[in-house]
RNA sequence: GUGGGAUUAGCGUAGUUGGUUAACGCGCCAGUUUGUGGCACUGGAGACCACCGGUUCGAAUCCGGUAUCCCACC
């Protein structure tokens, strides 16, 4: 259940109830996609960055360990250790990012594992069965995520595979929910609107989803090659069709600027791999702009990465040091590096929230989106 | 002491029928990264080719000498 506490202007205030604890919005989820935060980082570690919500991967865990291992395991929870909120993704995009050679039909998608080079192949029952599996909180409908841009009759077509496949997630996960033996009988289903850069597909795909009673609606195929603010348009054009009532989840997004523009724009949940990719490459984000550790101006800066920051990183470490980890390739520097910007996000989203209960979210945003973004 | 081999960017190497801007890996410098095929990708800087002399229109490459290192034998 998602409670609207406040809104300024577009942007909102509120709370996304679940079995495994509420959340407060606008939220970023860290992305833990094989059920690891990539950079040596575990559940503890997660409460003291201020993680709120923890996102694994269907594709990934169906390969490795196996879903039915995990649910023989207890389940995602269990097995990590985390007992907060936890998102699965269906596996739609990694059909789009691992798609070199694979085959869509209305059944479903047939391609190659890139393990094992085994076919695999997943459609709208499959994915809802592994996510039972894995017992997450909230299941991501199967989707397909058009790069951008997609010719319009292409586009057209799969937008209405797309809500077909909607369609069934929903019947099934139904069904799956009621099994007794499930590990979460109240896990939650999010649709998710396609539509590439036409605004008419986008809008006219979000009407038909809206009306399903879904517990979310994501935005989905966004920031797959199309200019940041063609972006923007798009979710201007979709948000006032999307559901004043549920979450709305901008999938894979962003920058902190991207975040602050979405959720400007009335956007209440991310996600990105950004903020850990980056780390694990020697880019820092901090209040002054982004950072690159790997220049040699760092070689002996005793500072903390971020001055500003109170992470438990900033605390303890100088920029020197974990230049000198990253460069040597320590696995320390890496699980720093990630700690700190992952606390980053999260701590952006906390603050996020305070302007917003105190109604000074839209000075914030103005003042804050011409400096995030600089490299420093 | 004798014979053989080597010496090319910070390091390790490629490059001989002599022929335009001497190549590659690592390292260094910088940039990129958006529902993750983790430690990647894209650029860039950096070399009087050990030194001295010779042959030649032209030498990293051929010849002589010098220096340093390695190996074998005495």
């Amino acid at each position: 259940m998602f409670n609207l506490i406040k809104t300024e202007n577009k942007a909102r205030r509120g709370e996304l109830v679940t079995v495994h604890g509420t959340v407060q919005t606008p939220a970023f989820m860290n992305v833990a996609t094989c059920g690891a935060i990539k950079g040596a980082v575990s559940a503890p570690d997660l409460k003291q960055i201020k993680c709120q919500v923890q996102l694994c991967n269907t594709y990934h865990l169906h390969l490795r360990p196996g879903d039915n291992n995990v649910r023989a395991l207890g389940g995602l929870h269990k097995m990590t250790r985390w007992d907060g909120p936890i998102l699965t993704d269906s596996g739609g995009f990694q059909v789009f990012s691992l798609a070199k050679l694979c085959n869509i039909k209305e059944e479903g998608v047939t391609f190659n594992s890139h393990i094992d080079g085994r076919k695999i192949f997943m459609g709208p029952e499959e994915s809802m069965t592994i996510q039972s599996n894995l017992g997450s909180t909230i299941a991501m409908a199967f989707d397909e995520c058009v790069e951008n841009p997609s010719p319009y009759d292409y586009t057209k077509k799969s937008v209405e595979r797309t809500t077909r496949w909607l369609r069934r997630c929903q019947t099934k996960l139904r069904e799956l929910n009621y099994l007794e033996q499930t590990l979460n009988p109240k896990q939650m289903l999010f649709g998710i609107n396609q539509g590439g850069i036409y605004h008419d597909l986008r809008i006219h795909h979000m009407q038909e989803i809206a009306e399903m009673d879904l517990d979310g609606y994501a935005i989905g195929g966004l920031a797959v090659g199309e200019p940041t603010e063609v972006m923007y348009e798009i979710i201007e054009a979709v948000e006032p069709y999307a559901p004043k009532n549920k979450i709305r989840y901008l999938m894979g997004v962003g920058t902190p600027v991207n975040i602050l523009e979405a959720v400007h724009r009335g956007v209440d949940l991310f996600d990105c791999v950004m903020p850990s990719r980056n780390a694990r490459h020697g880019q820092l984000f901090t209040w002054e702009g982004v950072r690159n550790l790997n220049n040699a101006k760092y070689l002996l800066d005793e500072a903390p990465v971020d001055e500003h920051c109170d992470c438990p990183v900033c605390q303890s470490f100088s920029r020197a040091y974990i230049r000198h980890l990253l460069k040597s390739g320590e696995m320390l520097g890496m699980r720093l590096a990630v700690l700190h910007n992952l606390y980053f996000y999260n701590n952006l989203m906390e603050v996020i929230r305070q302007k917003l209960d105190e109604g000074t979210f839209e000075t914030f945003y103005r003042e804050q989106r011409e400096i995030l973004g600089v490299r420093i």
